[in-house]
DNA sequence: CATGGTATATCG
DNA sequence: CGATATAC
């Protein structure tokens, strides 16, 4: 589909991309269901008696023991004896995703709080262009309003540094002034630094909403993110700064680059007689252009440096729904009453997601392909037809499939068979798509909802809090680096999809519980994803108003229908007695009984339903109504004879599939290059933390801070969480508190000092508990007061500040502020931190809030707001060398 | 035999 | 539109 957009040349590096991807997802799904297993090794394994199951995700506690997808169950269990084995459920013999799909739907919604710029890429993947967000946050540094520092970029990695500290370091010093081509580039990657901690921020969202952890990779561009992600992976987010692209391509294989990883990437690599990205530079655009094709060529050419256009566009939904299942060796489909069987359950499958979808998403499935591959004389054919999909009825869809299937088949029965097929079917698939929506409905009252909610614009991606901006028109007037780029070549995107009221009401509910963010919500132009783009008001000549009458009614008739069917199913065993016969014989030639019990029910349950859309008139569609249907099934089920020969025992497929998903395993080879990231060793929570300190475990009782993974003596630690709280603190709230503790150090009472201060960014307190998950920015505030009389006694009851000022306080030499020792470090990466801020004010024009509602106007701010030449650089404050020290 | 089910993009 | 490729 042409949803693909570019984003001019010019600002290749002025994106902040991220990918996240969940961890091993279908085994955290499974932790999730049944906590017991959790903290255990695990294997989700597609029901299968053979061999234990096809291992298809493999959580690490279970890597850390050798057990990879590829292995079975029992090879798994040989490895690792105490491993758990969850299995994928099955539905109508083949697999069901549904806990999954729906699970991964969790996630996006909370990545969705975060920016409408999501672009699903999988069930547990997905691309966020967070280049807004971090421009606020650019703006909020430089008036003071938020402070970078070492706890918000925990677990956090840069690919050509040793750490964070040294990758701040290297942007915060200002001195060496290079050529504007480094100063651009050291935006860049400020702003990539800056993403980072707002991707934690998302992170430990994702962790705290939906219980499940992810890695990302930041990037300038989906590409890059996307192989960044993998490169350091339970739990962690990597930074990939433009200057570390060339040594990291180096020992980047070809293969590694998303989209070069099969036979394209293996040519190329045979034909340039290259094996690592950094080969690939050398050769000129029109070569590569020749020997692939134009696009690849380009396309190659760039990403060889460093550079992939492509714009994340808003994408949540699949464009295509659908479900198909392998019938290996000898499963293959031999027979006609056996093929007609399996397309009734793909059908159902399809059928029961497409309605599911119309109900979420209000969209109606135009397109059904059937795709199909046929052992020929021992060689495999795959194809696929696509036929108009007018109504969702199971049996409707399953007859149009097998027509298809017959019509496009040239000898389709074996000669002189009613039953048997000429080549056997070893893959059936079924995919809905073309959707198209069922929107507008536009009714008189109605009409002023759908004004209020888009007006409010906070629609859905909006977080609940109002904060999120009115009026859908246009940009926060940000900056321009914007502009140019990525969001605003996403130009597509306009109009807002009209949902009725259900959805309206669905969007309503859901935007009261999102769980969004503290901070103000982008309000970004493109308010809306473009699944509904597609109908682009033209497309779809409107059913009109009658129609949307119609719409609800739908929906009850659905609901209507579906008990029918649940009732149906159950005394449908008479019903179909025709089919019944023949089910039966090819059971008898059938080693495997079991699974065609569906059959009979289905098919009455069917006719059921075709007749009440049909009444209804329920999906209208240009296309002719072909009447036909049912006929086809009995028709050929009839003449199915039983002959045992044609089911050669071919029918039983259901029970070996394994399915799907798979989350590449990222374990080996994949950090191999640049950044490696060995360190693992307990996984128990969380794995990931600690990397930065080396192991050494000094003879004192240590706790890790889950703010800074540092260790702090048993008794220091809350004292030590007091600072990372104090440090959370906005400027504002951080010259209160400290008013507020000096004050009270000096009345050595308890005075109700600093109050007050609600600052609109709650800060919280990190929790108490060590050994919680690493989930940052939770949500237990504390007040100050609260924060401030705790730190000064109760509670604990050893706490260092009891003693004298001068023996647990030294001055701070850059300051001149007295400073708790304890706090010290941290202290100095606050004057860091600041001088990052300098660093970055030279980097930005002051940037409007904006306010306004109506006004589209475009803010003017000429393109020279980032562009803006950088200030010399001025204040020198002492060596950074210890910011982030402790990471 | 046999990872295997999904989803999407692109070329002709 | 269908075949093919890629990747999770």
């Amino acid at each position: 589909m042409s949803t693909k957009t570019n984003i001019s040349l010019k600002n290749k590096f002025d994106r902040v991309v991220v990918l996240v991807d969940m961890d091993c997802f279908y085994c955290q799904v499974e932790e999730k269901l049944t906590p017991e297993i959790k903290g255990k090794p695990i294997a989700v394994v597609q029901y299968n008696p053979w061999q234990g199951g096809g291992i298809i995700a493999v959580n690490y506690p279970a890597r850390a023991k050798g057990v990879t997808r590829h292995m079975r169950g029992d090879e798994a269990k040989q490895h690792c004896p105490e491993i758990e084995l969850p299995q994928v459920p099955q539905v109508r013999g083949k697999a069901d995703l549904t806990r999954y799909r729906e699970a991964g739907k969790e996630v996006a919604e909370v990545l969705k709080c975060f920016t409408p710029l999501l672009e699903r890429a999988s069930i547990d993947e997905a691309y966020l262009d967070i280049t807004e967000r971090v421009l606020v946050r650019i703006r909020e540094m430089n008036e003071g309003k938020f402070q970078l520092l070492p706890d918000k970029l925990v677990n956090t990695f840069v690919v050509g540094y040793e750490n964070i500290g040294e990758f701040v370091k290297k942007l915060s010093n200002n001195s060496d002034d290079q050529s504007s081509d480094k100063l651009e580039y050291k935006k860049s990657d400020i702003k990539l630094l800056v993403g980072a901690s707002i991707v934690n921020e998302i992170r430990a969202a994702v962790k705290e909403k939906t219980g499940y952890e992810c890695s990302a990779g930041i990037a300038h561009n989906k590409i890059l993110a996307k192989l960044t992600a993998g490169f350091h992976k339970p739990n962690k987010q990597t930074i990939l700064p433009i200057d570390s692209i060339p040594k990291l391509y180096e020992t980047l294989p070809v293969k590694k680059v998303k989209g070069l990883g099969g036979k394209l990437g293996e040519q190329v690599c045979e034909v340039l007689k290259i094996k690592f990205m950094s080969e690939l530079e050398q050769f000129p655009e029109s070569l590569l252009q020749q020997h692939f094709e134009e696009r690849m060529g380009s396309w190659m050419y760039l990403m060889a440096r460093g550079i992939d256009l492509e714009a994340v566009t808003a994408k949540f939904h699949s464009k295509s729904i659908g479900c198909c299942k392998r019938f290996p060796g000898k499963n293959a489909i031999t027979g006609l009453a056996t093929l007609t069987h399996w397309l009734s359950e793909l059908a159902t499958e399809v059928a029961e997601r497409l309605e599911k979808d119309l109900d979420e998403n209000n969209r109606t499935a135009k397109l059904l392909t059937v795709s199909y591959c046929q052992q020929i004389d021992d060689v495999d054919v795959s194809s696929t037809r696509s036929i108009p999909l007018v109504a969702y009825e199971i049996e409707r869809i399953a007859t149009d499939a097998l027509e298809a299937i017959k019509r496009n088949t040239d000898r389709f029965l074996k000669t002189n068979s009613t039953t048997v097929l000429n080549n056997a079917i070893k893959f059936l698939g079924l995919s809905a798509g073309k959707f198209e929506s069922n929107g507008a409905t536009k009714g008189g009252g109605i009409k002023e909802m759908f004004q209020s909610y888009s007006a409010k614009g906070a629609t859905a991606e909006e977080g609940p809090s109002g904060m999120g901006r009115r009026k859908s028109s246009t940009e926060p007037a940000m900056l321009e680096v914007l502009d140019a780029a990525p969001s605003a070549t996403g130009t597509s995107e306009k109009i807002k999809p009209k949902k009725d009221i259900k959805h309206f009401l669905q969007q309503q509910c859901k935007g009261a519980i999102a769980v969004c963010e503290d901070e103000p919500k982008l309000p970004h132009s493109e308010g809306e994803t473009q699944d509904t783009k597609p109908v682009s008001s033209a497309t779809k000549v409107q059913y009109s108003d009658p129609l949307a009458e119609t719409v609800k009614p739908k929906k009850d008739i659905k609901h209507f229908l579906q008990q029918q069917s649940t009732a149906a199913k159950k005394s449908a065993s008479e019903d179909s007695q025709q089919l019944k016969t023949e089910t039966v014989e090819e059971k008898a030639a059938n080693p495997d009984p079991d699974q065609m019990k569906p059959e009979g029910g289905y098919k009455s349950v069917l006719h059921q339903s075709t007749a009440k859309s049909k009444d209804h008139n329920i999906i209208e569609l240009k296309s002719i109504h072909n009447v036909v249907e049912t006929n086809s099934t009995n028709h050929s089920k009839r003449e199915e004879t039983p002959t045992s020969a044609t089911y050669n025992g071919n029918i039983e497929p259901d029970k070996n599939q394994p399915v799907t998903e798979t989350k590449r395993d990222e374990t080996l080879e994949n950090s191999s290059s640049t950044a490696e990231a060995k360190p693992q060793p307990n996984y128990k929570e969380t794995y990931a933390e600690f990397n930065f300190i080396p192991p050494v475990e000094p003879a004192i009782v240590t706790v890790d801070c889950q703010q800074c993974g540092s260790k702090i003596p048993e008794n220091e630690y809350i004292s030590h969480q007091d600072f990372h709280f104090a440090l959370s603190l906005s400027q504002q709230q951080r010259d209160e508190f400290r008013n507020g503790l000096k004050s009270k150090l000096a009345a050595g009472t308890n005075a109700a000092a600093a109050k007050g201060t609600k600052s609109p960014i709650p800060a919280k307190r990190p929790s108490k508990t060590p050994s919680g998950p690493a989930t940052h920015s939770s949500s237990s505030g504390v007040s100050i007061e609260r924060f401030l009389s705790k730190t000064r006694s109760i509670d604990e009851g050893p706490i260092i500040a009891s003693t004298s000022e001068t023996e647990t306080h030294s001055r701070c030499p850059e300051c001149g502020k007295m400073i708790a020792l304890l706090a010290i470090s941290e202290h100095q990466d606050y004057h860091v931190a600041k001088r990052l801020q300098q660093e970055l004010h030279r980097l930005e024009a002051p940037a409007q809030p904006q306010t306004g509602d109506t006004a589209s106007t475009k803010r003017k701010r000429p393109s020279t707001a980032v562009e803006e030449i950088m200030l010399p650089a001025k204040q020198k404050v002492k060596p950074v060398s210890s910011y982030f020290s402790k990471l």
